[in-house]
DNA sequence: CATGAATGAGTATTCATTCAT
DNA sequence: CATGAATGAATACTCATTCAT
């Protein structure tokens, strides 16, 4: 009876090593839509070709897929981050740049942006909320906020508050826009960016 | 272990009526510890001297308690902003007393912080993260935004992408100073409305 | 606060005696709709003016109310089949005259006749599943057949049986009549006592 | 305990499809001694060599396990019934055939019959009070009084009255004779189909 | 006697994880 | 490696009954 199935479904084609990428698709779907709490493990494989053991022939728990599907994003989010930045001639592009990607990012990969957001404050017990791609992240543009600094590109000020205030203008815009459809990074981007640099007086009088 | 938890609290001689303060109070430390998915209502019972089943004479469900409980915060704190508003003169003062009044009270609070924390971006699955409370206080303040825009104090621009990024900061900012110790709310709240009164070129410099 | 409401509520003026009565009939009307096993103790109270300890002042358990409401129908019932017999000149008048008064008084008691129908089987375990009542009304049902075998008024044959097959009628006649309105329990008897006398070759005809 | 009792049913021995066997037999004899409402799935899974969580493996809830079992022995009843009387060449060969497959088969399945008996009126609430395999099996019996009547084998009268005696006789004579050792269903039938066919003044008298 | 808050054992069900095949 | 049945601890919530007032 098994065997029948087996033959039936065929999609047994699918090589092992992609076997790891199912399932990191299927989790994404899944947390995105039920949260962590709400995802079980059995909604994942389900989601699947594969048996509810062999999801632990690739990840060891619940909570590492979720970490490697965190890493994947982070890694992703956070290189495309960098790469804007380094292409910044003055602190300005560097934050319009940054909010630009970060923003575009998340408007062409919703499912992602559900994901992050359905999950948002999770680990509760552990002061450590965000997850650590966005502590690792934060940190990345921190330590080119500092830098700024020393160069003299802005003024000196409390780095720390700096980067938070930047990382928080992120999050909430971002959960604002993606509310609207069609949702427009550059416009945002541009918000933000010249909050940033002139504040209330500054280029937001004709946004 | 149980003699003393009622040495602690004080057993039967806490009248009636003090019970449901009691079950308050164990929800909110357990929560703010293991989050809202984490935590059980016999956890919450055992950090009291009252049986699981009288939970429900005080509180319909888990959800019940929670609500309350955010309610209760979510109130005051409020409270505190829409006071600290009406009697500013102008709009950085409107700003600067509202971080002000908000970085002040989880200072004063650490536990309420911890609560809001461990729970923020729950009831994933439907887009409404932030408790109804967040959601009311933000309302408040978009309207006061947009009330100042029509009066001129300030230039018009987007109400909600402005009163996003004013959430966020604050999340963010009250995120990083909470991590430090000793908690400074006047000098994160000086930095904040710096930043949205001139931006980066403004007052950051001598923070 | 307790004080004034019982003030409002007035309705402690019930004397004591009475308070018994009161539970009774909030008992019948809760397990005649929830039957036995959903109906709880406080959904009777809720039903009375009492609270929920006082019950236990009554009535020592859930099993006791129900046990005296059955008890009360009972003899109720069997004083009305034991009056109704003793006028019957013979045989056939005996059978349809316990059929008349069995159908005219849940007929004419519809609450009890759901007490009894959402309880029935009742108490698996023991294998007397019918209240001791209708135990007993059989017993002496069964009396009356004997002694009428005994003086020849019918033919001997297995009172067990008989009685049984009586009383079987009886409950399955009684089911399909109270489903219809308006219920004719003239009809129902006729019916029944026909069945008993003649079987089908008799007045089933004219039915 | 344990041991004996795994001896007993034969552990993991016994190939997986045949643990639902086990279940049903196990839920059977819960039912039977406990009823419905007093029976756990803790206490069925007790009586089996599995866990409790492995019960939802093939079952879906409680509910469900009971609505098995009452079909299993509906339809095995039924079926019997329903070739009994397409044997009969006459009304009285119909109703004796009848009662004699019923009471044989609970005869030889006591289970059964204390599974039927502990939960006869379950339901409360509902008007609908006897199993749907009961229901159906007696609209099945309806539908071939009428068409006795029609073809005049019997005389006309009312076929839903005549119908719920026929069930009733067959519910209180069962109940009765299986209070007794040995069972005779074929005295039973007898006693039955003659009180049907020809009333008190029939056969009853060689019973 | 009346009260109604307190009790805590009990219920059905879920789910991350293991392991024999 | 893949399978999917088995596991059993854990959860929210109910309710008959007790008892201090």
């Amino acid at each position: 009876m098994n065997i029948e199935s087996k033959t039936v479904t065929g999609k047994r084609a699918s090589n092992r090593a992609s076997n790891r990428d199912a399932i990191l698709a299927a989790a994404r779907a899944v947390f995105a839509e039920l949260g962590y709490g709400g995802a079980s493990v059995r909604d994942i494989s389900r989601r699947t070709e594969l048996a509810t053991g062999t999801f632990y022939n690739y990840f060891s728990s619940k909570e590492d897929v979720f970490e490697a599907l965190t890493q994947e994003t982070g890694e992703e989010l956070r290189a495309l981050l960098s790469r804007a930045r380094k292409q910044a001639d003055n602190f300005e592009q560097f934050i319009e740049a940054s909010y630009l990607t970060y923003f575009t990012y998340y408007a062409e990969n919703p499912e992602n942006y559900r994901l992050v957001r359905s999950n948002r404050g999770r680990d509760a017990g552990n002061l450590k909320m965000q997850g650590p791609q966005v502590t690792a992240g934060l940190a990345e543009m921190r330590q080119d906020i500092e830098r700024a600094m020393k160069l003299g590109m802005i003024p000196k000020s409390d780095a720390a508050l700096l980067t938070a205030a930047i990382g928080g203008v992120a999050f909430s815009i971002l959960d604002e826009i993606m509310q609207h459809d069609p949702v427009d990074p550059n416009r945002a981007a541009k918000f933000a960016s010249a909050l940033f640099m002139q504040g209330l007086n500054g280029s937001l009088t004709d946004a």
